[in-house]
DNA sequence: AATATCTATGACGAATTTGTGAATTACACT
DNA sequence: AGTGTAATTCACAAATTCGTCATAGATATT
């Protein structure tokens, strides 16, 4: 998965290289912006961003006019940097929408906690759907589509290939593939997989050839 | 629309009481509970709770206790009351699916404007009348109209039909169906599932076929 | 090239899951 | 209590899946 982009926008440059280097620490792509006009030119020109951190307190255009104006454009999370304990500010926040509030100073682990928290909120609700090389994967519908065409796939058929799917490129022995798809208690034949898999290529008809034999080991899902 | 239920988890009584008068104003309908037991006990036997406010400090059983239990079977949204600027406490809550945090003390503007910014995130789905693929089912009046015709369902068929309906697309376990369709307390047989699935199917004619089995694993509602 | 080992495939049947009609129970309203 | 409706359970039929096996084919090793 790629990085996630997070704009922060705060005057001071000594806070926002501190936001910046924990939420870089953590994996996240961080652009910055020093003013409210900086942040709204940046914001309306870079695709992708996945997060808004704001501060209130800003010369000219403060954080509320920021939040308002992406607001009439855009559903993007917004955090705002406040005072401590300012309740006023809060109540304004709640009415124009903004998603968490973080009060200064803050502790590294509270930013990033909150951060994950308003991107699980958001962003989180339908990543359940893997996509790869034609074949896309609904976990939630239990439905696999090529070429967004629906095929049906038996219980265990598409859990077989969601585990091939997910280990994308990785080869699998048979023991491996009995235990993360069939129980752990199950001592079967695991002759049993290549009749599952022989069903899965036919099925998938021109895409079966992703899922590939190793010879003396197991099989392997990997798109050319 | 109908009012919607907030559980209170305080054990102090006064502070129950000052939590409910603000709620209530604000027209909201508010079940009490004065310990952990009790508020599993209710929250597992009353439908439609739509929000639950935590403290953390009670008596044997906590507030972190109640909301692990709740979140083992249920989304519903959980707002915890904090002793003031507790990080640890933050974190951990964040981590148990806490939706968000009030401070005592704290004034009523913010209690009301944290659970209503909670219930906008969460409650989403609320209209009064859903359609799709010519079936229209009307959540106030309950009735389902197909293609413009009027159905009657009992009871039990109608939310059984709109669980489906608002989980469009998505595969749902019969545990899953059974926790949502009827009360936490229900351990019969899951079985009467199938049988509400078939009224349902009869009833819907033509349409009924948008109810699908999933072999191993449930139903799922989906429109061609 | 011969051999041994591993994999592909089609067919079959046991086991599991689901569909359905009927019987039973629960429940509200007289 | 009696009636009628809805909800649930039950029993059996129908459908589907899953694993095994036998055999054919492929690959590596000598």
């Amino acid at each position: 998965m790629e990085k996630l982009k997070i704009l922060v926008v705060d005057d001071e440059s000594r806070m926002r290289k501190l936001v910046k280097d924990f939420l870089v620490r953590n994996n996240y792509d961080v652009i910055e912006a020093e003013n409210g006009e900086q942040a709204l030119d940046i914001f309306f020109e870079t695709k992708g961003i996945a997060l808004v951190i704001l501060d209130i307190m800003m010369p000219r255009v403060d954080g509320w006019q920021v939040c308002r104006e992406i607001r009439q454009y855009s559903d993007v999370p917004i955090i705002m940097l406040t005072a401590k304990g300012d309740e006023k500010d809060e109540l304004l926040g709640f009415e124009l929408g903004v998603d968490e509030y973080i009060s200064k100073p803050f502790s590294p682990k509270i930013l990033v906690a909150r951060v994950e928290a308003v991107l699980r909120r958001t962003a989180g609700i339908d990543e359940e759907v893997i996509e790869i090389g034609g074949i896309s994967l609904d976990k939630a519908a239990h439905q696999l589509k090529i070429d967004d065409v629906p095929i049906d796939l038996s219980y265990k058929e598409f859990e077989l290939l969601t585990y091939f799917v997910v280990n994308n490129g990785v080869a699998l022995s048979r023991e491996k593939i009995l235990n993360n798809v069939w129980n752990y208690d199950y001592f079967g034949d695991a002759r049993t997989i290549d009749t599952h898999v022989k069903k899965l290529r036919s099925k998938m008809g021109e895409k079966g050839k992703y899922i590939k034999t190793i010879w003396g080991l197991g099989y392997k899902f990997e798109v050319d």
